[in-house]
RNA sequence: GGCUCGUUGGUCAAGCGGUUAAGACGCCGCCCUCUCACGGCGGAAACAGCGGUUCGAUUCCGCUACGGGCUACCA
């Protein structure tokens, strides 16, 4: 029996803003550990000079700690497989050690080739202009002495893999079962750059392999070109980690997530509104099932739940409307002051008026699918919106007109106007005399006052509490301007 | 183009040879109700197609169609 802990990486580069794509990727990655007890690790890419962008580490850190994913090592917290960022690894000199080991194997070769030749290469290949370079092994043959020489000639280089013409490479996904892919199909892929510094496909091998990594979990898009890290494994002898690859995430029309959409980032998210516990749940089943019904589930309650056989093969849509729905669900289970203090800047938006804000709160804490919601929704408690139609005093149900309501209003002025206890219970039941003196409906009451009171068809509060929050003065302003609208 | 992966309602999905093919979001209807929402109840809505294998296929195999991914000195 094995007692090996599993050890799994989130290993993004610091390119920009972090998707939903690779947040799910780091979610499955920190449960899949977390589920037996094991670690969760990061791992900073950042052999693309080219593509390195300025603060992306810090969006990175920022959030997984509001996600909840700690990471049990990393830059900052080392546990012994250090250094873990990859320009740091490769200043000990690791990377270019084993790409000569493979040299020395016959497994990658030096290859001088300039870019003019490698464009000679490229055979177009279909309407679009879409082009495919299949090295040709053509420094493969180089001799010895001729390589010597070149490299004291400081001649430019890159180190490729050795692919053989025939046979083929299999590896297996936990996922995915057995992929096998003939080795002619394979390109002698590029393991170190001029630069000197790794690709992304070579560094990912070495350093998972000696940070000790047991579960390499990684998008779909890595699917094709794992034979080459497997032949690479193959290759130093290492036993390979088990491999799973996740479902792609799409958008609506089942493209790639774009940064258009309004969902690429996790951080676009939190700024529309959205609580970062539910966009973990979220994405959590998205490509993923528990064996219940459950679908509110706590990063613990994850955790424990988690079984990573049960991860989808098809890609999925990410749904803006279930997220806003879930997004719900935990806003109205959150504890009210934690609600409060993340809905008052929203809140404050529209109101400046000297009103209970925490009550305005409370109205729109059932309402509401995210934070963002809430502005719309309050701001007739701020001031009516003059140029509503009047048209919205006819109700069917309610039984009301415009006529109709102009009596109402009118009759329940004097009404309201005598009395002096403003809370919605006692608004309510001086306004219930009234409704069973004219032997009506309570809404043909209500509706009317809510009206004139709001300017509104809908309101996250009914008249009464209406009311109780802009007080008596403020309410017989309203009502005695509607009446005068009516007339 | 080549290679490779996928395909259950609009979306997320359960199912792992025999089921009235779950559940959720959304949609529609009803109830509750001082509007809306919440909550409750109910409804419409799916196995991509064609061939096998089998007593029996949504489930296994093949082909086709459609979709995705890879095909960089990017990750």
């Amino acid at each position: 029996m094995s007692t090996t802990k599993i050890r799994t990486r989130y290993a993004p580069s610091p390119t920009g803003k972090m998707h939903v794509g690779n947040l799910r990727s780091a979610l499955y990655e920190f449960l899949i550990a977390k589920h037996e007890d094991g670690v969760f690790m990061l791992r900073i890419e950042d052999t693309d000079q080219e593509r390195f962008v300025e603060g992306a580490t810090e969006i990175i850190y920022r959030t997984l700690e509001l996600t909840g994913l700690k990471h049990d090592e990393g830059p900052d917290k080392d546990g012994g497989y250090g250094p873990y960022v990859q320009s740091e690894r490769m200043k000990t000199g690791i990377y270019m050690k084993y790409a000569k080991e493979l040299i020395e194997k016959g497994e990658a070769y030096y290859c001088f080739c300039d870019k003019e030749r490698l464009e000679s290469l490229k055979t177009q290949v279909d309407e679009d202009g879409k082009t495919v370079t299949m090295y040709d092994k053509h420094c493969l043959s180089l001799s010895k002495e001729e390589v010597e020489a070149n490299l004291a000639a400081g001649k430019p280089f890159v180190i490729r893999q050795n692919i053989p013409n025939e046979g083929s490479t299999t590896f297996h996904d936990e996922l995915y079962g057995d992929i096998t892919v003939d080795n002619v199909e394979m390109d002698d892929m590029i393991l170190i750059k001029t630069d000197g510094y790794p690709t992304y496909n070579f560094a990912n091998v070495v350093d998972d392999h000696t940070m000790n990594i047991t579960h390499v979990v990684r998008g779909n898009e890595y699917l094709s070109s794992s034979p080459k890290y497997q032949r690479l494994y193959d290759a130093f002898g290492w036993e390979s980690p088990v491999y799973v690859h996740l479902p792609l995430i799409t958008d609506e029309n089942h493209k790639k997530l774009s940064k258009r959409s309004g969902h690429s980032s996790f951080e676009d998210l939190i700024e529309q509104g959205f609580i970062a516990e539910a966009v973990v749940n979220y994405i959590a089943l998205l490509g993923w099932s528990p064996e219940d019904n459950r679908e509110i589930f706590t990063l613990d309650e994850l955790i424990r739940d988690f079984d990573y056989h049960r991860i989808s093969k098809s890609p999925a849509v990410f749904d803006m409307g279930k997220l806003r729905w879930m997004n719900g669900e935990y806003i109205k289970a959150m504890d009210f002051e934690p609600f409060y203090e993340r809905a008052l800047p929203y809140i404050r938006e529209v109101i400046t008026a000297p009103l209970d804000l925490k009550h305005i709160a409370e109205t729109v804490k059932s309402r509401i699918e995210t934070f963002a919601d809430i502005p719309e929704m309050i701001d007739f408690f701020q001031a009516v919106p003059d140029d509503y139609d009047t048209e919205m005093y006819t109700h069917k149900k309610m039984k009301t007109d415009a006529a109709t309501s102009l009596k109402v209003l009118t009759d329940t002025l004097p009404i309201l106007e005598e009395q002096s206890d403003y809370s919605n219970d006692a608004l309510y039941q001086t306004l219930s005399a009234y409704v069973e003196r004219e032997g009506v409906k309570t809404g043909y009451v209500m509706w009317p006052l809510r009206t004139a009171l709001s300017g509104k068809a809908v309101t996250p509060a009914g008249a009464t509490e209406i009311m109780e929050v802009i007080g008596k003065e403020e309410t017989l302003k309203r009502i005695r301007a509607a009446i005068e609208k009516l007339s």
